[in-house]
RNA sequence: GCACCCGUAGCUCAAUUGGAUAGAGCAUUUGACUUCGGAUCAAAGGGUUGCAGGUUCAAGUCCUGCCGGGUGCGCCA
């Protein structure tokens, strides 16, 4: 066990010993802010106190009567107000990343007990290119499933695409009288995107077209099979741009029941929902109504609309219904963009009213825009939405000019890869540092620049230590850790906190804490890499350090496979 | 009008149940052994956390009011 989870149980244990009704959630161990104060803290003990009007030193003193930790830390300090510090012993500290070298554990541990969650991320629409907007879904959702998969948690990913909607009567219409195969054969989505552009611009002088479109649309909706031929083409050939920028990401879904997955359970839910009087009619539409909430007072969720037709509420209590019964999670979580909050507020407190029993947790983690240099939404000089296949590609050819000025001997192929993985590494870190609630602005030379908190600078950290492998030539004796110089303490102690930041960052779904976490431990490296020599250090130092090196290694490849980004050896 | 979010160094951003002296990078200034990879490192200056109150042992974080910005608000998804 890991010494933060050994402190924390028996400062658990001493406190309940001394306050028996205590609520031991409240106790925490947290690494400290400064390491003079010690390696570790908890502030527990002052609420704790004041809320039973104590003395809270006198309470830390009480509970310090009850606590061992002689074998893992130094004698606990209470400090200040009442904060408890921890300091580890050499020996612990040795012992635990010792073990971690043995390949024992790297850092954290598996969640107790396991969680089943159900992922909703990425949902782009058929028919459409995929474009800057679905970027933060689908970085951010992903990093979220590995996290949450690391933690040893079950996790299911489900992309909920847009494949069914009013958009289709216009792209039926489209395709039926402009299709042109040659556009279509060489570029799907443009050509389809053309299709529902003409249409749309043609319907605005023309309502007879918009009429068309609408029969069209009731046509697939009834079953028609010319249309529904149509559909299944436009589904086929957007699946393929989808699985293709997929593979560029690294980025696998378990399942991808789309919108239209649910169309036939839409009717028969609005009946039930009617039928048990969680919705009503109203101005002619079925709506929800959420009185018992202040801020929903005056913002019932439609799930039926005057005219028939059903609405994102509609497919999403569907969506809902279908993940519970299918797969039964303690936690299904919704990662979309932040204007979306309304609604999920409305789709979650129509499921409460519908189903008041169920325990299952539903979570709206939502993020902020991203917008262009300028303060405004992020487009192409040209004012058009930047596809993410053209950010890609961008992405990879400027790493490419980078790695070909900064290593001109490496064979094209060679300097290609490093280009792809640093490339794609950079846009996933810049999409993922930012805290998600923020708004960020999106900059090429920010998110490759060498230095600072980026990508590429915790990739040159680890192609550092990586070639500090290549030169050993000596056999390793001994896999021991004893740090003793101050840069190598506390790289050794920053190693420990590694899983205390995946539980964070799992905890809030904030993959910011993990970038963070790894630029400090790149930084720490970095400062033991230009003090302490490895290679030339005397044996048994030699090989401590070593292991220190191999560990940091493991954990920021391991780190920024949570993250979704791959490592190269050299670059 | 109502609701939600945001306002932190010149710029772009951090700050983990409220927790100890608000931290990074860029930019600026100064410095480093022809290096276990200089795509590096060390150091300096730069802050009344939008404003005013309040709660607390402790507030960038919570509450109230104000100012400024963004987003959403019944038949789009």
């Amino acid at each position: 066990m890991l010494p933060d989870k050994q402190i924390l149980r028996r400062l658990q244990q001493a406190v309940s010993a001394v306050l028996p009704e205590a609520d031991l959630s409240m106790v925490m161990v947290r690494p400290c802010p400064d390491p003079k104060f010690g390696d570790y803290q908890s502030n527990a003990l002052i609420s704790l106190a004041k809320a039973r009007k104590m003395n809270p030193r006198q309470l830390a003193e009480n509970v310090l009567g009850k606590l061992d930790l002689s074998n893992i830390c130094e004698k606990v300090e209470i400090a200040g107000p009442g904060f408890l510090n921890f300091r580890l012993k050499p020996a612990a500290l040795a012992e635990t990343l010792t073990a971690a070298a043995r390949g024992e554990h790297l850092s954290f541990d598996q969640s107790s007990p396991p969680r089943t969650v159900v992922l909703d991320f990425s949902s782009p629409n058929v028919a459409k290119p995929m474009h800057v907007g679905h970027i933060r879904s689908t970085i951010l959702g992903d990093c979220l499933a590995r996290t949450l998969r690391l933690l040893g948690n079950k996790v299911i990913t489900d992309n909920h695409i847009g494949d069914w909607g009013t958009q289709f009567g216009k792209l039926i219409v489209g395709w039926k009288k402009h299709l042109n195969a040659g556009a279509l054969a060489a570029d799907p989505i443009s050509e389809m995107e053309r299709l529902y552009k003409l249409v749309n611009a043609a319907g605005e002088s023309d309502p007879r077209i918009l009429d068309e479109a609408r029969q069209e649309l009731v046509k697939l909706q009834s079953g028609d099979g010319e249309n529904l031929k149509i559909w299944r083409e436009m589904l086929a050939l957007s699946q393929k741009q989808f699985d293709e920028i997929y593979a560029r990401l690294g980025i696998k879904f378990d399942f991808s029941l789309g919108e239209s997955f649910y169309n036939d359970r839409l009717k028969s839910l609005v009946d039930e929902l009617v039928g048990k009087n969680v919705a009503r009619e109203s101005e002619g539409a079925i709506a929800v109504f959420l009185e018992d909430q202040p801020q929903l007072k005056d913002k019932p969720a439609l799930i039926r609309k005057s005219d028939g037709g059903f609405n994102y509420a509609t497919t999403d209590l569907a969506t809902l219904e279908h993940r519970l019964k299918t797969w039964h999670p303690d936690e299904i979580i919704y990662v979309t963009d932040g204007r979306q909050q309304l609604h999920f507020q409305q789709v979650f407190g129509a499921f409460k009213k519908w189903h008041a029993e169920s325990q299952t947790r539903l979570a709206h983690v939502w993020f902020g825009s991203i917008l262009g240099e300028d303060g405004k939404p992020f487009k192409t000089r040209a004012g058009e939405t930047v596809k993410l296949a053209d950010l890609l590609d961008e992405a990879e050819e400027r790493a490419f000019n980078i790695v070909s000025e900064k290593n001109p001997s490496l064979p094209e192929a060679e300097r290609r890869e490093i280009a792809r993985v640093v490339g794609i590494g950079a846009v996933k870190y810049a999409d993922l540092l930012p805290n998600r609630q923020s708004d960020y602005v999106f900059s090429w030379d920010k998110m490759l620049a060498l230095n600072g908190n980026t990508a590429p600078y915790l990739l040159y950290a680890y192609t550092r230590i990586r070639s500090i492998f290549r030169k050993l030539e000596a056999e390793r004796q001994k896999m021991e850790l004893n740090p003793a110089a101050p840069e190598e303490i506390s790289l050794a102690k920053h190693l420990l906190n590694f899983g205390l930041t995946l539980e964070a960052v799992a905890g809030e779904y904030r993959p910011n804490f993990l970038c963070n976490y790894l630029y400090d431990l790149a930084g720490k490296f970095t400062a033991f890499y230009e003090n302490c020599p490895v290679l030339k250090a005397d044996k048994a130092m030699r090989d401590s350090r070593l292991v220190l090196c191999d560990l940091t290694a493991r954990v920021l490849k391991k780190g920024l496979d949570t993250l979704g980004i791959e490592v190269v050896d050299q670059m």
